[in-house]
DNA sequence: TCCGAAACTGAAGGATCATTCATATCTTGA
DNA sequence: TCAAGATATGAATGATCCTTCAGTTTCGGA
């Protein structure tokens, strides 16, 4: 469906003084911007550079081509979110199943939103190249951590946990980004914050 | 956050024989198939003339621009999903909500899948222009009609409706798009199939 | 059969953009 | 302070792509 990754996905050089690492992140931001204020079709290198005050050459000597700079932006964003979604699951271990819903509602939205710009920006990237095969990898671990978790609930009695632990994180990661797509309006977000815990609660208790 | 689209969507021209209606038609099809053959990023007017053989030329009779091309087949797509929707209202009036719920996630369903080649395209053409704006119209037309329909169902109690529709439309909406972009498998269709339904029910049991 | 309109062709113009590399500047450790 | 490595520069290259238009082919009615 999309573009191929080329071979060399990861950074040229590692920063070795000071200021390189200050040119990534400038590089990082820049790009989160400009993909924002212009749009996927009008992130070029030169736009990038320029946004963050350094040349064209510099964004090469880190990164060997324009889609590892937009990997490593994805990358760096997935773990976060990840991360997040880990310390809930351990924090929700042995819940009753609405808890557990509810909770891993909350955290996927905190996840999110914790940095709205760059969450929207991935959704751009990520259609664009194809890290859809990158994003259903994600998917799949975090059904896995799901499941899991599902398992730990003391009232859990579903025929088939693992399309329940499918059908939350299918729940949980289209609703937001559909949401965010939109224009995310803030009352919009309000309301997926309030009501999308309890769809999953509502679901959850159905299957059980 | 995406190009603005040209003043000029409209076809340039209207078929009056045969042949430039089947030109276009060939051209629509071929369009969609590059776009999931390809991807996106190698979406140019050659590859699909080439595809739908006729020359680029020709396809600059009937659209001013690429972007206009995009457009029409976004917009066919639209319609013909809002009239599968609109004709499921038409029968799901006056039923009860858990009825109506899954009357709707079923209608959404099958509008989606019955050419589910076409739909993924038109994600990806979504993503790429700023037809965000225009899914959320889309999206804002389908909040009203099931906000409308919610009203007619004799045990609503609903302390808001507006925002139930909103989470209905949602949930269809995002959940469906998530499966098909990362790649449609059949078996995370055949689940959607069977689980969304119930999670729509589910959630509008439990917000009444 | 013939003619004017409709439809089609595809090479060429013009613009954009990713990427390179020879050169210049800065940093650090000795 | 100085040299060597690290980092930054940005004009030039080459490739790709959208769009145009002068000319050709096909169609349909008279």
């Amino acid at each position: 469906m999309n573009r191929r990754l080329p071979a060399l996905l990861q950074p040229r050089k590692s920063p070795r003084q000071a200021r390189s690492a200050a040119t990534i992140e400038a590089i990082h931001t820049a790009t989160i911007q400009v993909l924002l204020a212009d749009g996927v079709g009008k992130l070029t290198t030169t736009r990038v550079a320029e946004r963050a005050g350094v040349s064209v050459g510099t964004m090469y000597q880190y990164y060997p081509h324009k889609q590892a700079l937009l990997f490593a932006i994805v990358e760096r964003q997935l773990e976060t979110i990840m991360d997040t979604m880990m310390a809930a699951t351990e924090r929700l271990q042995g819940a009753d199943l609405a808890i557990l819903a509810e909770g891993l509602a909350t955290a996927w939205l905190d996840a999110k939103t914790a940095d709205i710009v760059s969450s929207r920006a991935i959704y751009a990237i990520a259609a664009e190249f194809d890290l859809g095969e990158h994003m259903a990898l994600a998917m799949s671990r975090m059904i896995e951590v799901i499941c899991g978790l599902i398992a730990t609930a003391p009232d859990t009695n579903l025929a088939d946990a693992e399309s329940a632990a499918f059908m939350v994180a299918v729940l949980l990661g289209g609703s937001v980004r559909v949401v965010m797509e939109a224009g995310a309006a803030e009352g919009d977000l309000a309301r997926l914050r309030r009501e999308l815990p309890r769809a999953c609660a509502a679901y959850l208790a159905a299957a059980n």
